[in-house]
RNA sequence: GGCGCUAUGGUGCAACGGUUAGCACGUAGCCCUUUCAAGGCUAAAAUACGGGUUCGAUUCCCGUUAGCGCUACCA
């Protein structure tokens, strides 16, 4: 176990290309990276593609995406078991050769059917130790239908056990009487000899091949790994550390599918969450870093990763969590980190305009040179999601915006309203300077010129400036809007 | 069915033999307030059940129950 170790820190990443990157693997890959940052180790990236049947190749990119936009960077790879054949076959000629495999010439659909039972066993076996009767005996197959090409079977030892040390769930311990005689390669079509190899094969030969030393995965593997464990010693290997982690169930508790909401990561990139807030809750769904700490950035989570601190139960999926972790980041990250978020989404509703640019020309308002990043900063305490910049803040960057009628309703029902923001819109216009203090002053003048309420005036202008019943502190948003706008939008509020 | 794993509020985690069982999300209420958030305060809410071991069990052991996983020439 040691000398697994000796060339360091060692971990692989290895989805499967049958459908896109589920929130589930994206957890195991974002384990195994932060394992393998903290301990300055090597993260590996494996294609798992030896089902032609169910593979798509087009689902890579997907799944590769999926990986850059949550952060996880894998140092090597990624590689493909498809083009990597050749050395499963060969293990297998191994196992052939030091009698640890045989070759097996059932129908695919018969072997579990009872077939191989020895002579003399009638009895359907039934679990225990009964289930071991069942050892291939197909040579007489064999002898009846010469064109049968075997496929390659794994010798399963009739009694015993085989132990593993799993680094989350400890010792573990299975009977081999529970272990059939699993399928290393897949019987050859055609004029080939053999076929592709099986998971099991794969996952054993390229974690010795690329000298893995901890294999961190998923706990649907758990019963996998005393086959795994074998194998490894009959290809003479030592096996690495296993850490498994629990599964991530939707709220219903059951395995987390497309009926609970979103499953693909790339989902939530196009809601508009931050990645590293998704990092963040990920990382907290089965692991903990000891204490009470929630709202840990990605530095954190790398210098506080242990696999000690994985947890042994199942969580839930809980989204509502999800988006809390979002809005924290909306509102705690440096601005520098969170400007080129928004810039980004402005882009992408075609609303971003290049002299907002850091350093760039003075914004709308005709002043500041940070104007983007003011701006973004008075927004971003309301802001849930990425793409309410675009939509819910339409009307901060740019002056084709809605005006919603429940505002409108809401704010613009008392009668003095139009004439209220007429008087407004004189009285801002005629301003010799602009800025928070200005604009109060100004317009609490003549609510009170008109004897009313601050508050209806206000709340009338809020709608007239931005189209909206909830926006930013009203004097905020006409600094941020500029004198210009906010008089011109007064004045078209009722004409 | 067999085998394996797991079991703290609705949810995610903490307490690794001794705490009034802690934190966070969510929920309810209050405060703040020009809207809505944010923020602050408060409240309701948990050790699955039954046996042991121990001076003492959330914690260790056994059983029950429940959930999940595996049981493919899928991964």
């Amino acid at each position: 176990m040691t000398d697994k170790t000796q060339d360091g820190i060692r971990v692989r990443f290895a989805p499967s290309p049958t459908g896109y990157l589920h929130v589930g693997g994206a957890r195991t890959a974002l384990f195994n990276w932060l394992f393998a940052r903290r301990q300055h180790g090597t993260m590996i990236l494996r294609i798992e593609d030896t089902d032609a049947e169910r593979n798509k190749p087009e689902l890579v990119t997907g799944i590769l995406d999926g990986l850059k936009w949550l952060g996880v960077a894998w140092d090597e790879g990624p590689f493909y078991q498809s083009q990597r054949t050749e050395l499963y076959r060969q293990a297998a000629k191994k196992c052939l050769a030091n009698g640890s495999a045989f070759l097996c010439y059932c129908p695919p659909e018969k072997y579990a059917g009872g077939d191989h039972r020895e002579p003399g066993q009638d009895e359907e076996p039934k679990g225990g130790g009964a289930r071991r009767v069942m050892r291939c005996s197909c040579r007489d197959a064999q002898a009846s239908n010469p064109g049968v090409k075997p496929a390659v079977r794994f010798k399963v030892p009739l009694g015993g056990t085989t132990r593993f040390t799993d680094v989350v769930f400890g010792e573990t311990e299975f009977s081999n009487e529970e272990i059939e005689d699993f399928v290393l390669l897949r019987s050859g079509k055609g004029d080939e000899e053999f076929g592709q190899s099986m998971y099991q094969l794969g996952v054993v030969v390229d974690d010795i091949d690329m000298r893995i030393s901890h294999v961190i995965r998923g706990a649907d593997h758990i019963s996998n790994t005393p086959k795994q464990v074998l194998l490894y010693r009959a290809l003479g290997a030592e096996p690495p550390l296993f850490a498994h982690l629990p599964l991530i169930l939707g709220a219903d508790k059951k395995r987390l599918s497309k009926r609970h909401g979103a499953t693909d990561v790339n989902m939530y990139r196009t809601e508009g969450f931050l990645p590293e807030a998704f990092r963040n809750f990920l990382a907290l769904l089965g692991w903990s870093p000891g204490n009470d700490e929630e709202y840990l950035r990605t530095k954190d989570l790398i210098e506080r990763f242990l696999l000690e601190g994985v947890s042994r139960t199942n969580g839930v999926f809980d989204k509502p969590k999800l988006e809390w972790f979002n809005t924290q980041y909306l509102q705690k990250l440096p601005i520098e980190d969170l400007l080129p978020e928004v810039e980004e989404e402005l882009k992408r509703s075609k609303l971003w305009k290049e002299e907002w640019a850091a350093g760039a020309a003075p914004g709308p308002d005709g002043r500041d040179q940070t104007w983007f990043s003011r701006t973004v900063n008075l927004l971003r305490p309301r802001i849930r999601l990425l793409p309410d910049f675009s939509s819910w803040s339409r009307a901060f960057f740019s002056d084709d915006f809605p005006i919603d009628p429940a505002a409108k309703e809401k704010f613009w029902k008392d009668p003095k309203v139009p004439e209220l923001l007429a008087k407004l819109a004189d009285a801002l216009a005629a301003l010799p300077e602009w800025n928070h203090d200005v604009c109060d002053h100004a317009s609490r003048a003549v609510a009170e010129a008109a004897g009313v309420k601050a508050g209806l005036l206000i709340n009338a202008t809020r709608v007239a400036i931005v189209g909206q019943a909830v926006a930013p502190p009203l004097f905020d948003t006409m600094v941020a809007l500029g004198q210009e706008r906010v008089v011109s939008r007064l004045r078209k509020a009722f004409r």
